[in-house]
Formats: C-alpha cells, sequence, structure tokens
DNA sequence: CAACCTGTTCGCCA
DNA sequence: ATGGCGAACAGGTT
C-alpha cells in the first residue's frame, strides 16, 4: 500500500517501542531485502540499543537508536511494519523481526521490492540524505515546481508526478487523484502546461499531500466519498464529478484513471 | 490460469 | 551529459 501518508502510518507503529532495548534482532541475510545491507553490523549495533525517534523522508522511513545506528526502512509494493507480542513467530515473508522484552517489531514484504539499510556513525550515508524538500516544506514552492516541470517537459506529467526527485512521497493513487483534481490529462506533457494550470497542479499536490496525511493517521482510515480513489481501482469506476466512466491505460509505466470529460 | 499490482533501478537509446 | 522508457525484480490476489 504504501505512499507518502501509508508510510507515516506504519512508521507509527514502532512508536510504542520508542525508548526501550533491542534484545534480539532476527533476519536472513541471504534474503534479497537486504540487498547491499551489511547485517552483521545491523545486528551486532541494534542488540542492546534503544530506539530513539523516528521521521520519514518521502517513502523512505529513518529510525534512530543509540549509538549512533540508523535503521532504513523502504517499503517497496507489499512491505508494512507490525508490533507483535513478545512470543510472536515470524513466518517467511517477516524478514526483520526487533525483540524487545514487551514486544517484537516487524518488518514484513512478502514481494521484496522493499530494502532494509543500516548506517552506523554520525555522518549521515547518502540514502540518509535527501536533496529534494518535502511536499509539505516551504521549499516546495512554485519555482521548484516550474524548473522540474521544465527539466522534463517531454514526459507525461504522471509520469514526472511519479519521480521522487521531484515529488517526495507521491505514488500511483496520489498521482492520478491529483491530476484529477487539477482537471489535467495525465498523458499531457509537462512542458506543455501555462502558469494558471502549474499553480493549480501544484496547489492540489498539496492538498492531496496534506489531506492524506491527515486522514490516514487514524485507524479506520477512508478519504471521503468524493475521492477518485475509491473509483479508480474497478473497470466500472466512474468521475465522482460527472459521472463519466474513467478510462485507463499505462501512462508513465504504471496503470493510470482518469476522466476524459473533465480533465484536459 | 492469466492478468494485475499504492515502487525502484538498470540498461539502452535519443 | 541528460532525460525518457521498457524490462526486471517476486509473490499474492482477482
Amino acid at each position: 500500500m504504501p505512499e507518502l501518508a501509508e508510510v507515516e502510518f506504519y512508521r507509527r507503529k514502532w512508536d510504542a517501542a520508542i525508548g526501550q532495548r533491542i534484545r534480539a534482532v532476527e533476519l536472513h541475510a541471504r534474503k534479497r531485502i537486504f540487498r547491499e545491507t551489511n547485517t552483521r553490523e545491523l545486528v551486532s549495533r541494534l542488540v542492546g540499543a534503544r530506539l530513539i525517534s523516528s521521521h520519514t523522508r518521502g517513502k523512505q522511513m529513518l529510525f534512530h537508536f543509540s549509538g549512533d545506528a540508523t535503521l532504513g526502512i523502504h517499503l517497496g509494493m507489499s512491505g508494512a511494519l507490525r508490533v507483535e507480542p513478545a512470543n510472536f513467530e515470524p513466518d517467511k515473508h517477516d524478514h526483520l523481526v526487533l525483540r524487545q522484552r514487551q514486544r517484537a517489531l516487524v518488518f514484513r514484504d512478502p514481494r521484496q521490492f522493499g530494502r532494509v539499510r543500516f548506517h552506523h556513525g554520525d555522518v549521515a550515508a547518502d540514502w540518509m540524505r535527501r536533496e529534494t524538500p518535502e511536499i509539505s516544506d516551504r521549499r516546495f514552492d512554485q519555482q521548484f515546481f516550474d524548473s522540474f516541470l521544465q527539466r522534463h517537459r517531454r514526459a507525461p506529467i504522471k509520469a514526472v508526478l511519479l519521480l521522487q526527485s521531484g515529488f517526495s512521497g507521491i505514488g500511483n493513487w496520489m498521482a492520478d487523484e491529483i491530476l484529477w483534481r487539477a482537471k489535467i490529462r495525465p498523458n499531457r506533457k509537462a512542458g506543455a502546461l501555462n502558469a494558471a494550470r502549474r499553480s493549480a497542479l501544484l496547489r492540489e499536490t498539496r492538498f492531496v499531500a496534506r489531506e492524506s496525511l491527515r486522514v490516514i493517521g487514524r485507524e479506520d482510515r477512508q478519504m471521503p466519498k468524493s475521492w477518485l480513489i475509491h473509483e479508480r481501482w474497478s473497470a466500472s469506476g466512474k468521475c465522482p464529478r460527472d459521472k463519466t466512466k474513467l478510462r485507463r491505460a499505462t501512462i508513465g509505466g504504471r496503470t493510470t484513471a482518469w476522466c476524459v470529460r473533465c480533465q484536459r
């Protein structure tokens, strides 16, 4: 499931563990999820360390532990974080288990498009750093937005919205939602949007990011009925505005749903 | 049984 | 050198 707001939702699941010591770490170093990660160091540094804090940068989660240790988790397409009782027994897709006295912190990812990283030291590793401003950041302004679209002017706007180097945390359903709200056809070239439409697109990008973060924090997380997300999966999906049957096609390498009537 | 999937990275090409 | 695009990664679900 994981895009911006869901990543935030999963990150918070491990908040229950803050301040507590890790007593044991269980993983299988050969799994793809640990590609290019020093798992021996991960285990040796995390055992005995306390979880101090965590945050997200786009879809990347960062968990900070005592002793300058940072665990990075990316959920990929099918990843999830859970908190389980102390006697939890992992199955084959539970790739990482951090055991505390009262609970087990679990990372599960059947498809293993996600990734577990580890870094020790007070100087940040490349994967922890990020030049890209978050959508909510003041630096994500019209100037940044316009120059990013200009740089990718030959690509369809849908594909541009999926580039994490500009739209931190935006994924497939959010991109469709943003374009639908801004009434822009997903296959329109990014460089073909005039100033008024770029302004609308920035506004709707901020709106969708802010609203999904606000709503998805709750356990019964459902976006409002009026949102495109409820219609975009079924073949019979209709535009929430004018009830036109949605069109579906692959744009920017992903399945895209849009309304041919109100998106131009 | 086949098609499909809320993500990223790589190699090829323009 | 930079950007666009299709393929590959893998297993569960429809």
